[in-house]
DNA sequence: GCAAGGTC
C-alpha cells in the first residue's frame, strides 16, 4: 500500500468521542495509546502505533461530534423579512461550519497537515456518509494530498473493528448525496412554510394561549405536521364517531369446579331482529348438534382494543333464561402456547415501553438513557437494531448482573445449564449497521445520583435483556366449543406452567384464568343465556406509543429525532398530552391541519416525507441524480406553496373557527401574501413590497423597516394599485416588477387615461442617504426622486404608452404633462 | 424567529 520504512501517519476520525475511543482502545490493545487534548474539549485525541495490511501506521484516533456543518441559506435571504417567503425555493443556500463547532474543525485542520491518511469511522448509515464527506472537506482544504479511506464497521467488536481496517474502501458519495437532498428540502420547505403561516396568522388573530402574539411562531415542518397530523386524525375519528346498538348472546355454566362464560361465536350482531330470532331459537332447542368447526385462536397479548378502532362493550340486560337449554360440548382443545420475550431493544421499543410501562415522555428516556450511556451504565441508546451481532459475549452481560439483589438471582439461574432457562435471542430483522440493540455495559445495584427515571430505565434494559436470552413461557390453553341450537359458543382458559423470561420481565403478564373440565360430547344445560346490547365505542385517543407507532411505520423522524419532533408538537402549542399520556390536537393544531385539508392539500400527511424517502433511496443507489431529484421536489413544493398562499382564505376560515380576529394585520401579512416589486437598492438586503396605508395612500416600502427605511409614496389619487408579473427590461438588478395603477377619474384630467403601468424605480443610494420629506412625491414612472415624470431618463428609451400618459403630483394639484 | 439530522 505504501513503501519505505517511515510509519504513514493516519488522521482517524469517529462520529463522536466514545466510538473514537472505544475503536482506538480495540486497535492499541495491549497498550501503548496516548491521550492527548484537541482544541474541542470533548474530542479528545487517542495516539498509538498500528500495522495496516502489513504497513507501520502511527494511528492518531479524534471524533466529530455529529454533523460539523449546517446548511442555511445566504446571508441575504436569513433574515425573516428579507424576501418573499417563496423565493426561498431558489435563494442560495451555503453549508458552513457553525462556530460552536470551529474547535473541532481546526483540530481537524492541523492534525490533517501532519498526516498521509484519512480514515473515516463515522456510523455506517447515511447521516454517517454525509458527515464523513463533512470532515473530508475540512481535512482535505488543509492538506490536500490526504489518502482518504472509509472504515466500514458493524459493532464495536475487536473482530470487526480489526477486519474493517483491513479491508479499508472509500466514502461513498452517493449516500451523502442522499443526505444532502434532504437537508436542502426540509429547509427551503420548511422556512417557506414557517414564514408565510406565521406573518399570515400570528397578528391577525388573538392567540388566546399566548402572552405575547410577538413570540409565536407557527413553524411547519415535513415531520412535525405529519405527527400532528396523526393526532388531529385520530381526534376527529372520536369526534365523527356514532354510536352504533349491537346485539350479543352470553352464556354461563355453573358447574362444581367454577364457572365459565361462554362467547358467542357470531361476536356483535347489528341487526336486532335478527339477533332475537337466534336467541328465541337457542331458548327453544335444547338439542345440541356437534360441530366440526375449528377453534379460533385468540391471542391473549393481541387485545381487541389494539387492534380494532371501535371496542364494544355491552351494557344492557335483555332478558334472562334460567335452566332448560341443553348445550352440549362440540369441541375441547388442548395445546401448549409460548408466549415468546421480546427482541432486543431497540430506541422506538425502549421509548413506547417507558411511556407503557412508567409514563415516561419519549423526550424525557432519551434525555436519561444519554446520561446513562455517558456515564456507561447502557450501550448507545440511538439504535434501529433488534438483533445481536453473533459475535457479542451474551453470557459476560449476563454474568455482570448476578450480583444484583433483586434481579442477580434470575441471572445466575440463567447461567446454570441446569436450569435450560438459556435461549439464543431472536432477532427482528433490523440491522442499523452502526449500533447493536440497547443493553447493560456495566453493572449497578443503583446510585446515588440517579433520578427515579434513572433506575427505572436501567432495570427496563437490564430486565429486557435478560428476557431476550431467556426461554418463552409456556401454557396449556384450553378452548372448549358448545353448540345450542346450531349457533356456536366457546369458552378458553389458560394455565402458565413455565414463567421462564416473566420471571425476569416483571413488565409482561400472561393473564391466567381456569375454567372448568369439559368433555368432548358432554351435554349440560346453561346455568344463563342472556340476549345482551351494547354500543360501539369511539377510538381512544392516541397514547404516545401509539404515536411513536405511527411515526416509525410511515417513516416520519429518525429514531434518534421522534421524541423532537413529539415535543415541537407541544413546544408549539399545537397539541396537549394528558395525564395517561393521550394526545389531543390544541385549536390552533387543529385549525391548521384542518386549513390545509380545507385547500385539498396533504401538506399534513406522511406522503410528502415518504415520497422523498424513496427519492432518497434512489439517489443513494444512483438510480436517481441529486440535482434532478432536488429540481422536481423544489419545484412541486414551489408550485403547492404559492396554491397554499392564493387559498390561504381557507387558512383564515379555519383558524376563526377557533380564534377571534384581531384588526391587525398588516405589514406581516402583506409579505407573506407577497406583492414585492423589487430588491431594496438601499440596503441590499430586502425587498421593496407595495402597501397600501390605513389613510388608503399606496407606497412602496423596504421589507427590512425599521432597519431600513427606504420608502417611495405613490400619488395619493391612485384608487388602486397592484404589483404585475411584467417585469421592466431596463432596471437593474432584476426583476423589477411593474404596478398597475388605477387613478380616480375625478381627480386627474378628463383626457387622461385612468389605468397606468409603471414601475417602483430605483433609489439610488447617494439620494437615499439625504435627509428627506417623507411626503415627498416620485416620478410615477420609475419612482425616482429628483425629477419628475415627464423628464424621466428611462421613459424615452422605452415605454411608448407611459410616456404619453405621464402624470405628476405637485403641491396637492395635478398637472398633466405631455 | 424557520426544518431535520447528527451529537455533548
Amino acid at each position: 500500500m505504501s513503501s519505505g520504512g517511515r510509519p504513514i501517519r493516519v488522521l482517524n476520525v469517529a462520529e463522536k468521542p466514545s466510538v473514537a475511543k472505544a475503536v482506538a482502545g480495540i486497535l492499541s490493545q495491549g497498550g501503548g495509546m496516548r491521550v492527548r487534548e484537541g482544541r474541542s474539549r470533548f474530542n479528545k485525541i487517542f495516539e498509538f502505533g498500528y500495522t495496516i495490511r502489513g504497513q507501520q501506521c502511527q494511528m492518531l484516533f479524534t471524533s466529530v461530534t455529529g454533523h460539523l456543518m449546517e446548511l442555511d441559506f445566504d446571508d441575504r435571504y436569513r433574515k425573516w423579512h428579507s424576501c418573499d417567503p417563496i423565493q426561498l425555493y431558489r435563494a442560495p443556500v451555503v453549508k458552513y461550519v457553525p462556530e460552536d463547532k470551529m474547535d473541532i474543525k481546526r483540530t481537524l485542520e492541523e492534525e490533517s497537515r501532519n498526516c498521509q491518511w484519512l480514515v473515516l469511522w463515522l456510523d455506517c448509515d447515511r447521516e454517517g456518509e454525509n458527515i464523513a464527506f463533512e470532515v473530508v472537506e475540512v481535512c482535505t482544504q488543509a492538506n490536500r494530498h490526504l489518502n482518504v479511506w472509509r472504515a466500514r464497521f458493524s459493532a464495536l467488536i475487536d473482530r470487526d473493528i480489526r477486519e474493517s481496517v483491513e479491508a479499508l474502501v472509500r466514502p461513498n458519495q452517493l449516500f451523502a448525496d442522499a443526505v444532502d437532498v434532504r437537508q436542502e428540502i426540509d429547509l427551503r420547505i420548511g422556512a417557506s412554510f414557517t414564514r408565510f403561516q406565521t406573518m399570515l396568522l400570528r397578528d391577525a388573530f388573538h392567540l388566546d394561549f399566548a402572552r405575547d402574539n410577538r413570540n409565536v411562531v407557527l413553524s411547519y415542518g415535513p415531520c412535525q405536521f405529519p405527527t400532528l397530523g396523526f393526532i388531529v386524525e385520530r381526534y376527529w375519528e372520536i369526534q365523527s364517531h356514532e354510536p352504533e346498538e349491537f346485539w350479543t348472546i352470553n352464556c354461563t355454566h355453573n358447574s362444581d369446579e367454577g364457572i365459565a362464560t361462554f362467547n358467542w361465536m357470531r361476536g356483535h350482531m347489528f341487526d336486532y331482529t335478527c339477533a332475537v330470532i337466534i336467541y328465541e331459537m337457542c331458548i327453544q332447542e335444547p338439542a345440541a348438534t356437534v360441530s366440526v368447526t375449528e377453534v379460533a385462536w385468540n391471542s391473549s397479548f393481541t387485545t381487541n382494543a389494539a387492534v380494532k378502532l371501535s371496542q364494544t362493550v355491552p351494557n344492557y340486560n335483555h332478558e334472562w333464561y334460567w335452566g332448560s337449554a341443553c348445550s352440549k360440548v362440540a369441541k375441547v382443545r388442548q395445546e401448549e402456547k409460548l408466549k415468546y420475550p421480546p427482541h432486543p431493544l431497540t430506541t422506538i421499543e425502549l421509548e413506547k415501553r417507558a411511556s407503557r410501562y412508567f409514563r415516561i415522555s419519549s423526550e424525557q428516556t432519551m434525555k436519561v438513557a444519554e446520561d446513562l450511556y455517558q456515564a456507561g451504565f447502557i450501550s448507545y441508546p440511538r439504535t434501529e437494531t433488534d438483533c445481536f451481532s453473533q459475535r457479542t459475549d451474551l453470557r459476560a452481560i449476563v454474568q455482570e448482573q448476578q450480583g444484583h439483589p433483586v434481579w442477580g438471582s434470575y441471572a445466575q439461574r440463567l447461567l446454570d445449564p441446569g436450569e435450560g432457562l438459556w435461549r439464543n435471542p431472536s432477532g427482528g430483522g433490523h440491522d442499523d449497521k452502526a449500533h447493536p440493540p440497547i443493553h447493560p455495559t456495566k453493572f449497578s445495584s443503583g446510585e446515588s445520583r440517579w433520578s427515579q427515571d434513572h433506575h427505572r430505565l436501567y432495570e427496563l434494559v437490564v430486565r429486557h435483556f435478560l428476557a431476550c436470552v431467556s426461554k418463552p413461557a409456556v401454557g396449556a390453553e384450553t378452548t372448549v366449543e358448545v353448540d345450542i341450537a346450531s349457533e356456536l359458543f366457546s369458552a378458553s382458559g389458560r394455565v402458565i406452567l413455565e414463567k421462564n423470561y416473566l420471571d425476569v420481565y416483571r413488565f409482561e403478564s400472561w393473564g391466567g384464568s381456569m375454567i372448568p373440565t369439559y368433555t368432548f360430547g358432554q351435554q349440560f344445560a346453561a346455568t344463563t343465556l342472556t340476549l345482551d346490547s351494547g354500543v360501539t365505542r369511539p377510538p381512544t385517543l392516541l397514547s404516545e406509543a401509539d404515536l411513536l407507532n405511527s411515526m416509525d411505520k410511515a417513516g416520519i423522524g429518525t429514531d434518534a429525532t421522534m421524541h423532537d419532533h413529539i415535543k415541537k408538537l407541544l413546544d408549539r402549542c399545537y397539541a396537549t398530552k394528558d395525564s395517561n399520556t393521550r394526545f389531543s390536537p390544541t385549536n390552533l393544531g387543529e385549525a391548521l391541519v384542518m386549513g390545509y385539508d380545507d385547500m385539498g392539500y396533504e401538506l399534513w400527511k406522511p406522503y410528502l416525507r415518504a415520497m422523498m424517502e424513496s427519492d432518497m433511496k434512489l439517489v443513494s443507489t444512483g438510480a436517481k441524480r441529486k440535482a434532478e431529484v432536488l429540481e422536481t421536489c423544489l419545484e412541486q413544493m414551489k408550485a403547492c406553496f404559492l396554491d397554499a398562499r392564493s387559498n390561504k382564505a381557507k387558512l383564515f376560515e379555519a383558524m376563526e373557527v377557533f380564534f377571534e380576529r384581531s384588526g391587525r394585520s398588516g405589514a406581516d401579512e402583506q409579505q407573506a401574501g407577497g406583492d414585492i416589486t423589487r430588491r431594496c437598492g438601499v440596503c441590499q438586503e430586502s425587498d421593496m413590497v407595495l402597501r397600501r396605508k390605513p389613510d388608503g395612500n399606496f407606497m412602496v416600502g423596504c421589507l427590512g423597516f425599521p432597519q431600513c427605511r427606504n420608502v417611495v409614496w405613490l400619488p395619493g389619487s391612485l384608487a388602486e394599485a397592484a404589483v404585475t408579473t411584467n417585469t421592466c427590461s431596463i432596471c437593474t438588478p432584476g426583476p423589477v416588477f411593474m404596478i398597475q395603477f388605477k387613478f380616480r377619474r375625478l381627480e386627474i384630467p378628463h383626457n387622461y387615461n385612468v389605468d397606468h403601468l409603471a414601475r417602483a424605480g430605483p433609489t439610488t443610494t447617494s439620494s437615499s442617504n439625504q435627509q428627506r420629506n417623507p411626503r415627498q412625491i416620485a416620478c410615477t414612472h420609475c419612482m425616482q426622486y429628483g425629477h419628475s415624470s415627464n423628464v424621466c431618463p428611462s421613459q424615452v428609451s422605452h415605454s411608448s404608452m407611459a410616456r404619453s400618459q405621464g402624470v405628476n403630483q405637485q403641491n396637492g394639484k395635478i398637472s398633466y404633462l405631455s
